[in-house]
DNA sequence: CAGTGGCCCTGTCTGC
DNA sequence: TGCAGACAGGGCCACT
């Protein structure tokens, strides 16, 4: 849905001029600012691609602008006279006047850069992309390459879910939700999921990631472009994140919270027991 | 090399 | 009331 509304506004459209007003915000882009810049000035956007949580926009140099949002970054398209945002990092004009694009982010964990547009396994992606798997969604996604190599781990399952080498755009809200739906404990050694099971946790994080997008849809038509598409998935649908000790809807136990990765696991202890000899 | 843990950042909330 | 600390979290990097 933010590829789909940033392509609608941004392609075809030339860029005029690229003000950074926070340097941390593009400092995956080691040449700095005024390089930044020159890259994306002149250059005309072609269209507007996404991969887990990465985004980009391909200019017509054969480069693209890549976006990653962290968790509190946004990519809006808004008029010129719109104030500006507290937390507004980088800003493109483009040449026909029209709406600009702009980066806001409280956080900073997210940022922008210019790269090169480079092949792999058949598709092109910006080459700081080129390590992140593709996403369940995506028509390529391989099930059996990624049950093979789920199993072929040896950490544990939400651990590997999370990692964005093996699959891309599980963050840690869709896997304890996917895990709850598969009665899955987050500890549960990879090496120890049979196949049909890799198959069904496959199964429930594209149900999930299927329903947070279409209820995070929404909120795209009023300009506010966010890949986090919390708005209404937040609130209604979520069995197991930030639930704690409130009744799983399975059983009525109280979920649980634990510490996981300098971040937390939910899960419902009854229906999700931690596993006897489980990885982290 | 694969796996793991710490840290980045800032606003909000809780508890003393 | 005010302040300290916990928490949110994806990714990068250093370390084992």
């Amino acid at each position: 849905m933010v590829r789909d509304g940033l392509a609608r506004w941004v392609a075809g459209r030339t860029v005029d001029s690229v003000e950074v007003r926070h340097p941390r915000a593009i400092r995956r882009h080691a040449p700095g600012p005024g390089d930044f810049a020159s890259r994306i000035a002149g250059r005309t956007v072609e269209a507007a691609e996404r991969r887990g949580k990465y985004l980009w926009l391909p200019l017509d140099s054969g480069e693209a602008v890549t976006a990653h949002l962290g968790m509190s970054g946004q990519l809006l398209v808004e008029p010129g006279d719109a104030p500006d945002e507290k937390h507004l990092r980088v800003r493109l004009r483009f040449a026909d006047g029209g709406r600009e694009l702009r980066f806001v982010d409280q956080r900073t964990f997210g940022g922008l850069a210019v790269d090169e547009l480079v092949e792999v396994d058949g598709t092109v992606v910006p080459r700081s992309v080129a390590h992140i798997a593709r996403d369940p969604l995506d028509p390529a996604f391989d099930d059996a390459a990624f049950v093979a190599g789920l199993r072929s781990r040896r950490t544990g399952v939400k651990r590997a879910l999370l990692d964005q080498t093996l699959v891309s755009g599980i963050g840690n809200i869709y896997a304890d939700e996917a895990l709850w739906r598969t009665k899955l404990h987050y500890a549960r050694p990879t090496e120890s999921l049979t196949r049909p099971a890799g198959l069904l946790l496959l199964g429930q994080v594209r149900d999930v990631m299927t329903e947070a997008l279409a209820q995070g849809g929404t909120s795209f038509d009023a300009l506010y472009i966010d890949v986090n598409g919390q708005s209404g998935y937040f609130d209604r649908s979520l069995n197991a994140y930030g639930r704690t000790d409130e009744p799983c809807g399975r059983c009525g136990t109280p979920i649980r919270r634990d510490p996981f990765m300098n971040r937390s696991s939910f899960t419902c202890p009854r229906c999700q027991p931690r596993p006897r000899r489980g990885r982290w």
